[in-house]
DNA sequence: ACAATTACCGTGTACGTTCCCGTTAATGCG
DNA sequence: CGCATTAACGGGAACGTACACGGTAATTGT
C-alpha cells in the first residue's frame, strides 16, 4: 500500500531563535486556509474528482502518470483528508462485546468505566458497546466467549483467565473475523491483537525495591500471593524475587503462600506467617484480597510493625494507608488499561494501525503523600455522562 | 438549554446472576438495530426533518406541542445523533495556538507531542496547531502571546511563567473570544478556562516521605530549587516542608536554595551545602536542572552516601538511577499533560463541555524497578506518525 | 475494416445534518 | 372583506467523500 507523505498542518514560529529571524513570526495567515479537499485537487490537475479519488486509495483504473500527478499536487495543496466526510460516507458503526467477570469489582468497575469513556470520546463513529459480566476471573467465562463467537461482532475485549484454555476460543474469533484484545492479562502465543496491562513483573519490582530501601535489618520478607494459575500472579512473584536479590540482598524471601483467592485462607495463613521465627520483616500481598491480612496484622499488634504493600486501591485500604499501616499500594490503574485497551481496538478497526502487540504501562506507587489524588477515582463507578450532547454550538 | 435525556447504546447480560436468569444473553440482537437518525423520527412523528431538527435544538419556530411529541419520539427510538454529519455540515475546523517555552527541551518536546498526539486523534474535525516557541519560562513569552491577541483563534494552550504578569493577556484574549488552557502550571485568579498540571504540592509530599522511610536516623535534609518566581517550585517546597514536619519529624529542612535554573549556581549551592555540618543525609531536587548537583556530589564522593531525589527524566538520569545513585526521580507525565491539556479545550470548544477547573495528575515515582518502563518515552521525540491515514479501510 | 475488449476517466447519488427559503394557515387591523 | 403580519412547518441545497455506473478513447482480434 502507498502513502503520499503528507505535510502536517503544524505550523510553528520562533522567537529569539540565533538562526531565524522573528520576523518569520508575522507570517502566519489570519485566517486558516480554505480547506482543500477532494474537489480543489481536481480543479488543479484539471480532472474529475473520481480520479483524484481513485488515485488518492490506489484503486484500480487510473493512469500512472495522472496518479503521481494528483499525489503530487495534493501534497503540494497540503491535502488532509476531511474524515467527517469519509465516516459519514462509509457509515460504519463498530460493535464490540466486552468480557470482564464481575469481582473484583474495584477493579473491573473502574475498567469498564474506562472502556465507556474511551468509546463515548468517539466522534464520528457510533460504537455499539455490550458488556458480559460473569462472576469471577475464570468460571464461566468460557461458555459466555463461545455464545458470542458467532455474532459477528467487529472486536472483543476480555481478561484470559486461564490462558491454555481460551486460545482455542481466540482462534475461533480471530477466523470469524473478530479482533481480540487482552486487557489486564494477557494470553500470549495466541492470536490476540493485543494485550494492555499492567507490567505485573514490575510490580513485584517495586515492591521488593520499596522493602528493601526501606527495612535496613537483615531479614525474611513474606509475598502472599492470590492464584498462581492466572499469569499476572506468577509474573509479580517473579519479578519481586529477581529484583529482592539483586536490589535488596539483605533479605531473604520466604516461599509464596497462595490464598486462592479466598479471604479466609489468606486470613490463617497470615497468622502463621506471623508465628514463624524469625518474623517476617515485611509482606508483600500482590492480590486484591488484602484486607484479610491486615486483620490479621491488626490481631497480632503488628500493624505497624511490618511493613506492608499491597495491591490495588479501593475505599477500605485508604485509612489504612494514611495511617501508616500500609507502606505503599501498587495501583493497577483499571480505568487507564480500559480506554487504553479501547483505543487500540478501535485504531486498528477503524484506521487499520497495527497495534504493537503489548502494551505494558506502569503501575502507581501510592503512598500516604500521593494518596489523596487518586481518591477521586474511588467514587466514579458511576461518573459516566450520557448527556449525549444535542447542542453543537455555543 | 434543554437536554433529552438519551438512552445510552449499551447494552448488557449476566452470567450466573441468581436474579438474572441467564437466558437473557440470548435477547441480544445479531444484527445492529438500523441506526436512526432524524428522518425516522420525522416519519415517526409524520412531520419533516427541519421540524425535528429545530424541535431537537430547542431553536425557534415550532409548536411547544410537536416539541415534546418529538423529543419523546427520539427518545423512545434512541436517537443518538451522527456527529460525523453534524461535523460535515458545519464545516469546523479550531484553530490553537501552543505557546510554550523550548527548555527544558526533556519536558517540553514530550508535552508538546502529547498535543499532537491528541489532536491528531481527533477524527471528524480539522485542527489548525500553530506552535510558539520561546527561549525559556518567563523570557519573551509575553510578547509572543500578544502578537496572538487578535488572530482569532479558538484557543491557546500556554505555560504561565509568571502568573501575575499574564493575567491582562489572558483576559485580552477571553475577551475575544479565545479560550486559554494552561498546562504544566497554573495562572490561578485570571479568566482561563483551565489548568491541568502535575500536583506540584504532592511531588514535594512523596519526596519527603520517600525520604522520611529511607532515611532513619537523625538529621538535615536539603532542597535545590529553580525559581522560586514560577508557582510550581513554591508549591513543591511547601509541599515538601509540609509532609516532612508530619511524616519524618526526625528530619529537619535546610533552607531553601534557588538555583535560578542556571547549572552553575546548582553546581556552586551543592558544593556548599555539602561542607555543612551537619552534612544533609538527603536531597531533593524539584527542577529540571540536575545534573550539575550530581556533579558536584561525585567529586565530593558522596554519591551514594546522600539520598538524592529528582525530578523529571531525561537520558543523563538513567545511568544514574540505574546504579541507584539517585534514590527516585518523580516524573511529571508531560506527555499526559499536553494530551490531557488539548483534550480538554477540544471538548470545551466542540461540544461545549465546561471543564473541570484544575486537573491535577500524580507524578510518577520513577524507581530503579520500574524505570525500564519509561525509558521508551525518552527516545518518542519524533514519535509523531504523520501518514495521514488515506486509505479508510482495511 | 469493424466489432469487441480494455484502460481510463467523468457523473451522479447517497451518507445525516444544518440552515435558508418558501409555503400554508391563522391572526391582526383598517 | 382585503391585505399584511406571523407562527408553524415543508422542501431542499449543501458539506466532502466513497463508490457504482456509464461513457469515451485506445487497443486488440479477425
Amino acid at each position: 500500500m502507498r502513502h503520499v507523505a503528507i505535510v502536517g498542518r503544524w505550523r510553528s514560529s520562533s522567537y529569539g531563535e540565533a538562526d531565524q529571524p522573528s520576523s518569520t513570526i508575522t507570517a502566519v495567515r489570519e485566517k486558516p486556509a480554505k480547506s482543500i479537499g477532494i474537489k480543489q485537487i481536481a480543479a488543479a490537475a484539471r480532472i474529475s474528482i473520481g480520479t483524484v479519488d481513485r488515485a488518492l486509495h490506489n484503486r484500480p483504473g487510473v493512469n500512472p502518470t495522472t496518479r503521481n500527478r494528483v499525489l503530487k499536487i495534493a501534497e503540494s495543496l497540503g491535502y488532509k483528508p476531511n474524515l467527517a466526510a469519509r465516516n459519514l460516507k462509509l457509515n460504519r458503526h463498530l460493535r464490540i462485546a466486552v468480557h470482564l467477570p464481575r469481582h473484583i469489582a474495584s477493579f473491573f468497575d473502574p475498567l469498564r468505566s474506562g472502556i465507556r469513556e474511551a468509546a463515548q470520546a468517539t466522534h464520528s463513529v457510533t460504537v455499539d458497546l455490550d458488556f458480559r459480566t460473569y462472576p469471577h476471573l475464570g468460571e464461566g467465562d468460557l461458555k459466555l466467549l463461545e455464545d458470542d463467537v458467532g455474532r459477528g461482532y467487529d472486536g472483543i475485549l476480555m481478561t484470559p483467565g486461564n490462558p491454555l484454555l481460551v486460545e482455542s476460543t481466540i482462534r475461533k474469533f480471530t477466523d470469524h473475523g473478530t479482533a481480540v484484545v487482552c486487557v489486564a492479562s494477557d494470553a500470549p502465543r495466541t492470536n490476540r491483537l493485543a494485550t494492555v496491562s499492567v507490567d505485573a513483573a514490575t510490580s513485584g519490582s517495586i515492591a521488593a525495591e520499596l522493602l528493601g530501601r526501606v527495612l535496613h535489618e537483615e531479614g525474611t520478607v513474606a509475598t502472599i500471593t492470590g492464584d498462581l494459575k492466572t499469569l499476572d500472579h506468577g509474573e509479580k512473584l517473579r519479578g519481586f524475587a529477581a529484583a529482592l536479590a539483586t536490589m535488596a540482598p539483605h533479605l531473604t524471601l520466604i516461599p509464596a503462600i497462595e490464598s486462592h483467592e479466598r479471604p479466609k485462607e489468606a486470613y490463617q495463613a497470615t497468622l502463621t506467617l506471623l508465628k514463624r521465627k524469625p518474623r517476617p520483616l515485611g509482606i508483600y500481598v500482590n492480590t486484591a484480597i488484602s484486607i484479610p491480612v491486615l486483620q490479621a496484622l491488626e490481631e497480632s499488634g503488628l500493624c505497624g510493625r511490618v511493613q506492608l504493600i499491597t495491591t490495588d486501591l479501593f475505599p477500605e485500604l485508604v485509612p489504612l494507608i494514611e495511617s501508616g499501616k500500609i507502606l505503599a499500594t501498587l495501583y493497577q490503574r483499571p480505568f487507564t488499561q480500559g480506554k487504553l485497551a479501547f483505543e487500540t481496538l478501535y485504531r486498528y478497526l477503524l484506521d487499520g494501525v497495527q497495534p504493537q502487540p503489548v502494551t505494558r504501562l506502569a503501575p502507581h506507587i501510592i503512598l500516604r503523600s500521593n494518596l489523596p489524588l487518586f481518591l477521586d477515582r474511588l467514587s466514579d463507578a458511576v461518573e459516566f455522562n450520557d448527556r449525549s450532547g444535542f447542542a453543537p454550538n455555543k
